[in-house]
DNA sequence: GTTGCATGCAGTGCATGCAGAGCTCTACGC
DNA sequence: GCGTAGAGCTCTGCATGCACTGCATGCAAC
């Protein structure tokens, strides 16, 4: 199947920022760049657009570019979310239904999140802290939620492309990695919902332009 | 554009029941019933494939049918986002953001729905139900969760199209539609939240099949 | 009687042609 | 020199043709 395919393909190439936000994308030029013909990348546009990442504008179709304002409502979102599935895995934590390998794996995450922060492997680093959050929410065993943030991390990956910050938070992050790590393992519903919302909105507030970043 | 009106009208005869959950879709049916040719309707299965409408069967597309477990992780996402809703729309209460005549609105809109309800017009409660719920959504101003939200209600419709059931709790629930509405008047975050979460998670636990309803 | 294989059919997946809409560039007029 | 109008072109949207896959049905052999 061409279309899941080009539709795979075409994600990563936006997540990667070869099309960085803003981009148009042409069927065309689409098509060419993959070998396909313009239907496949037709239907991977629909269901790229359904999925946010893409969005029209005018003719044709841009690479979502979300704003400031935007990009807070979407941390917004992500924190409820990031809670329930924090609060679902403690759950299953207490209830006997996650398997200490699983944890063990968790902590990993979190260590090699952290190392390759210390370290200055920024792209790495992205990739696995995104992977310790949805490791979480896999051990919510709650597909909805799951794929509803795989939504939002795509959206907010593209539109954090530019600024892989040098982090001065990276104590910080760990700190709080660590806090919701404990909750979990703990089997502690309400600690855990509660450091997963507080951890994410204190990485919007951090990543947030102060004021004179960039305009336009 | 004919994509997206066909998008739309296979929507509402989803949700209508003429294509009732786990019916096969076809695109030359479809595209028949519908007067265009198969390219939009493609399109359209495609986006509402991402929408959670639709899914893959083997060959071709059918009506998205939850069972008894996914409909609840479905609620339980849904309880964490209408808490986030509610709680956004008490803060922009508090901030003097909301307008009167809006709150007037949706006491109105909840009144409208115990009525029907009570007097038994039972398709036209759940509208005017789903109503009150995404204007307390479009009160708290954020998209991203207004979206997420309707995407939820359009699975939990066509899951519950055959169960339109005579609610003995039409008491209870009106109640706690009041008091989701008490607390964004009176401008209290965490009430709100609170009592939108609890509604939600109710509403779920009294619909539930009561173990030996219905098996297939 | 059951199982395995072959054949036919239906429906999807992909490509391409064609028409229409919007944008741009140029030329002309003020 | 600037603004506006018109023409041309590029790109999207839709339709249709064709090939291939996956399934069902029937027949034959064990």
């Amino acid at each position: 199947m061409q279309t899941e395919s080009t539709r795979l393909r075409l994600r990563e190439l936006i997540l990667d920022g070869h099309y960085p936000p803003g981009a148009r994308v042409g069927e065309v030029e689409v098509a060419e760049a993959l070998g396909v013909s313009r239907t496949p990348v037709r239907e991977a546009f629909r269901a790229l657009a359904a999925d946010g990442l893409l969005a029209g504008a005018g003719r044709g179709l841009r690479v979502v570019r979300l704003d400031d304002e935007e990009l807070s409502q979407v941390y917004r979102v992500r924190a409820a979310l990031e809670a329930l599935t924090a609060e679902l895995a403690a759950e299953r934590q207490r209830a006997g239904r996650l398997a200490p390998a699983e944890l063990a794996e968790l902590a990993a995450l979190a260590d090699r999140t952290h190392r390759a922060t210390a370290d200055g492997r920024l792209t790495e680093a992205v990739r696995l802290n995104r992977g310790f959050h949805r490791r979480i929410a896999e051990l919510a065993a709650n597909p909805v939620a799951l794929h509803a943030l795989d939504r939002l991390w795509d959206q907010i990956q593209v539109s954090t492309l530019r600024s892989l910050h040098a982090p001065a938070r990276t104590d910080v992050v760990d700190a709080q990695h660590r806090d919701l790590l404990d909750a979990i393992t703990a089997g502690d519903p309400a600690a855990a919902a509660a450091a997963a919302r507080r951890h994410v909105l204190d990485t919007r507030a951090a990543d947030r332009p102060t004021a004179d970043d960039d305009k336009e």
